[in-house]
DNA sequence: CAACGAAATATTGTTGACAATCTACATTTA
DNA sequence: TAAATGTAGATTGTCAACAATATTTCGTTG
């Protein structure tokens, strides 16, 4: 008796359910601009180019709207999310309540390991900033609060906090750029990781917190230097 | 040239897209405990009661994930939520956090229209406690928050907010019994709208959050009482 | 009689076609 | 010429059938 059966056109069976595989796709497609902001997502179009048909694509896509990265209007389609300045800067407070959230849950009762792990997390960034790869550094940035967030044991806000996330690189601006930045913000995390070590809770809530309203801060210093258009 | 044309086996266009029909119906099955938690939604059998196809009815539920009322497992079908006391306190944690902010938003920057008619609903709100009306007091106390929200002006924490409060919903408690805990959530609303009216922006905060954490107390106190089994 | 395994059933996942709707363009009219 | 109106094309919304998967049932075997 063959264990392997053979499905669809494809050959054989799909571990994953279709919808996931599209979603991936898009979110990647969505988060490294491949579409810009404010453009229409064509069913058929993304459904051809990707090989499935329009029902996957369609439930991927109202699966992105729960993520906040593309609205949906009804009979004219799916859209990726044009994020205002003030949409930006409601979501960095938004995001930096979680962190406090979040930090202090991990202060008050993570184990030792979990401890070690993020400690290592924040050795390896220093690294990478003496490496000088600021490539890396954001997506280590990225990893490091997700996970921060997942330790904290807390699944809803988590999800919140890293959906957050997702929805502020919609902005596509680099503001963790140019040694001095990245330095900052590895200053910031290690006070973070410090403060959680020592389980002081308050301290954690208010240095999870600063840290992104710290980026708030900056992110608006960049745009009084350089202001960008956002229509 | 007669501007109605005939559509579809119901006779009429459609104002609305099928899709919202159903989620609003299946919201409302879900948030009145006509379907309990654990509970499967059949696509087949849903759609055949509403007179719809299956299609409808998956994108509905996808929608309904959005909010946190349903959880989708891969090929085994879409579940109504079944909420833990801890992941009930943790919602009050978040919605303690969001109404903070949100009534903080509201002192700050609120036209006198706007505060005018927050008053008007303490008041209303007042005589229905009076009445000895607890299921309108439920309904009212929902709008007062979800009105608080959207008064913000800021959309996405509205969003959020309004979310979370539809997912407490899930546990189908009634805290707010005896004319007792009306009295003080109707204080506790009372302070909001005064210090709001005073344009205090950090007393708003702290009283928008003490009132939701103050529901957790309460919570916990009638769990004490009378445990509630939830596995 | 219990445990395992295989067929039967029920349910979700996917597909492509068709209906309803919107957008854009061409035509008409004041 | 400019505004209004009707038409054509493109796109989303809906549907019902089929394929793949999970669950249940029932028979077999130790």
């Amino acid at each position: 008796m063959d264990a392997v059966k053979m499905y669809g056109s494809k050959g054989f069976r799909h571990q994953r359910p279709l919808v996931l595989e599209v979603r991936d796709e898009l979110e990647r497609m969505i988060l490294q601009g491949e579409v810009p902001a404010g453009e229409r997502l064509n069913e058929h179009s993304l459904a051809a180019q990707m090989g499935v048909s329009c029902a996957p694509v369609r439930d991927a896509a109202r699966s992105l709207e729960r993520d906040g990265l593309v609205t949906t209007v009804a009979n004219q389609g799916v859209f990726v999310r044009k994020l205002s300045i003030e949409d930006a800067l409601e979501l960095y407070d938004l995001r930096a309540m979680g962190a406090g959230m979040l930090c202090a849950r991990v202060a008050a009762g993570s184990c030792a390991e979990t401890r070690a792990d993020l400690r290592e997390q924040v050795v390896r960034m220093a690294d990478v900033i003496d490496a000088g790869d600021e490539d890396i550094y954001f997506t280590e940035n990225l990893a490091f609060h997700d996970w921060i967030a997942n330790a904290a044991g807390t699944q809803r806000a988590a999800e919140i906090y890293t959906a957050l996330g997702k929805e502020v690189r919609l902005l596509r601006l680099r503001v963790l750029t140019g040694q001095q930045s990245l330095l900052v913000s590895h200053a910031e995390h290690d006070r973070i990781v410090t403060v959680i070590e020592k389980g002081d809770v308050e301290a954690a809530r208010h240095e999870g917190s600063q840290h992104h309203l710290n980026g708030k801060a900056h992110l608006l210093d960049l745009l009084e230097r350089s202001p960008v258009e956002t229509d």
